[in-house]
DNA sequence: CAAACATATGAACAATTGTTCATATGTTTG
DNA sequence: CAAACATATGAACAATTGTTCATATGTTTG
């Protein structure tokens, strides 16, 4: 399947996929816990956020099959749900960083 | 460098690339141009948007330096501008596509 | 069981953003 | 140069969404 070939439905459902990762509170948690889990305490520790936003975060990506949490005790873990995140992140690190994006080219003339 | 280790401003600047893929209409443009540059009539056409919109998404994709325009004759045919977004189209593409995410699981019982 | 702790949820609001419409700019052809 | 075509831009508006605050639910410990 190449990406010429997308029906709208799987580019509508692939654009809410990367809506999740498109907000740096969101994608903070989700690189936070790709390496271990990690408790809602310890990421809104970690991150500055309160533990109310981070949890509401977290409803969003467990919807979307992003994380998944497991508790123990008084806490709940969160994790990756699978490599696919993973590997999206491993390959945007390996890319984006290195040539800086300097926003906002000017755009009017394009050649 | 691994994702547990990005600063907050790294983090923004991947919620900023991610947010640019986070539309369908600015990621149905992206993926049609995948592939082979296009021009803004033809991805208008093949994608059911109005010129003016394609052209509005374009900005933005060119000023975050994901796409380049190439003006021959009066069309301006567009490009991705590096690997990198191919590169996570692939990724996603190859992982998401199988699983059905089945959006909006109950977030009452976590465990 | 009551208290303390951790996480989750709902309502409300400010802020961001995708789209449309009208118009401007750039390019070729008669 | 005027007309026709392709693309770009600005203003305006509806809709979406991130965050906060208050409160609820779940779990352990005295």
């Amino acid at each position: 399947m190449t990406a010429t070939n997308l029906t709208p439905d799987q580019t509508a459902e692939l654009a809410d996929t990367f809506r999740l990762l498109a907000d740096a509170s969101r994608l903070g948690i989700v690189a936070a816990c790709a390496d271990q889990a990690m408790s809602v305490g310890a990421i809104s520790d970690r991150l500055g956020l309160s533990p109310s936003l981070v949890s509401h975060h977290l409803r969003l990506l467990r919807a979307a099959r992003i994380m998944t949490g497991e508790r123990r005790g008084k806490q709940v873990f969160y994790t990756l749900a699978d490599a696919c995140v993973r590997d999206v992140l491993a390959t945007m690190i390996g890319h984006q960083f290195g040539h800086r994006p300097d926003h906002d080219a000017p755009a009017g003339k394009v050649v």
